[in-house]
DNA sequence: CTTAAATACGAACGGTCGTTTTATTTTTAT
DNA sequence: ATAAAAATAAAACGACCGTTCGTATTTAAG
């Protein structure tokens, strides 16, 4: 028999196929329910398993709400920060930073952005899962803060510019394209906070 | 016996003496943990009662839920509007309702603004609760809208000012307020909120 | 003072929670 | 093909969930 079948991507684990595959339920419960609505009952059943094949591959609710922040990371650089990274530096990628983050935020078939929802969800509870939140964060924010610097390098922003009040002020922003689109459910959100944040580049 | 005794405060039903206790219990717990985070359990262990006892003053969680949200509605009106009806109608009144709601949403010691936080957690989730707030938050972005528009009137914002970019802006600054100081803990936030504030009132 | 109503409690219900243990099946490597 | 290893399942655990019921206690009214 010819064996010589050796490492196509089929048979790279079947655990670990498993384990994405949960992990994209576990995502698209938590966009409705949030991270706190993750439980290894709903997900078993959302996958068609067992608790405990579930449970088995993390050994802990905790690992795996872990681990879920981690993959949805790796999405939100793929969607929202990779592709601003073939537009010049300076406004231009900024601009395609936020419009795609806005997009992620506001887009109602999309989980919503877990930076948002968990931040609310985590915010007086300290738990590695808080702290695993705050790492993702943190990275975002320094994108976001390089991005402004390096606008103010290029004459994009005025040199005077406060970068800590500039990414209050983006970030804000999405927050309210979050909570209208989402929870007020504004249809016209999307056009205001353009323009607000158009107006941010201006002055 | 001389049965004169009407009606002192403290005579007026006992019962809803208990279940103003036990709202603010519930209030506290949420201020925590979330309005989801109280459950009859935890919230009859803080106010040292009965399950069952704390239960019979709403009948259902849910309604317990209701009755928090519309207790807190209450106390925003007391705390965050009312104090600012005191100043002149236009930019001063709007200014402090800011301000107070700015207070509300980053003081540590409060348990936050359940318009926020409440906002997230009834996302995408259909139900009386998020029917509740709703109710609440749309009464709050009326009294704003009407603040920015005496505003306007009297001449204190320009007069092509769009009320409900405006509003968006003003609102996706607490929103922002609330972020950074709860959950990323950052402690210049309330000053670089104010100067934002102001930024908006000026162009 | 007596009595009816309001209030609170304790125990139990059926469910779901996260987790553990034990056993079985499926995949992988020799 | 066979043995080792990985993956999954089934069942049960104690804890807590919201809720119900029957009973006791406390309060208010006559």
């Amino acid at each position: 028999m010819v064996t010589a079948e050796k490492s196509t991507l089929a048979d790279y684990a079947k655990g670990a196929v498993t384990k994405a595959f949960i992990l994209q339920g576990a995502i698209e419960i938590a966009g409705k329910e949030g991270l706190e609505g993750i439980t290894i009952g709903n997900l078993a059943e959302r996958v068609e398993m067992s608790k405990s094949g579930v449970f088995a591959h993390f050994g802990s609710r905790d690992e795996l709400l872990i681990e879920v922040i981690k993959e949805y990371y790796r999405r939100f650089e793929r969607d929202v920060f990779e592709p601003a990274l073939s537009l010049p530096k300076g406004l231009p990628r900024l601009r395609k930073m936020i419009r795609n983050w806005i997009d992620v935020s506001s887009d109602k078939n999309s989980p919503g952005c877990f930076f948002i929802s968990g931040a609310i969800e985590y915010d007086d509870r300290p738990s590695h899962i808080r702290e695993e939140l705050f790492k993702s964060v943190e990275v975002w924010r320094n994108a976001i803060r390089r991005a402004i610097k390096e606008s103010i390098e290029e004459g994009q922003l005025k040199s005077d510019t406060n970068v800590e009040q500039m990414l209050f002020q983006i970030y804000s922003v999405v927050l309210g394209v979050h909570h209208d689109a989402r929870f007020l459910k504004i249809r016209q959100t999307k056009e205001i906070a353009n323009k607000v944040i158009e107006a941010l580049f201006i002055h």
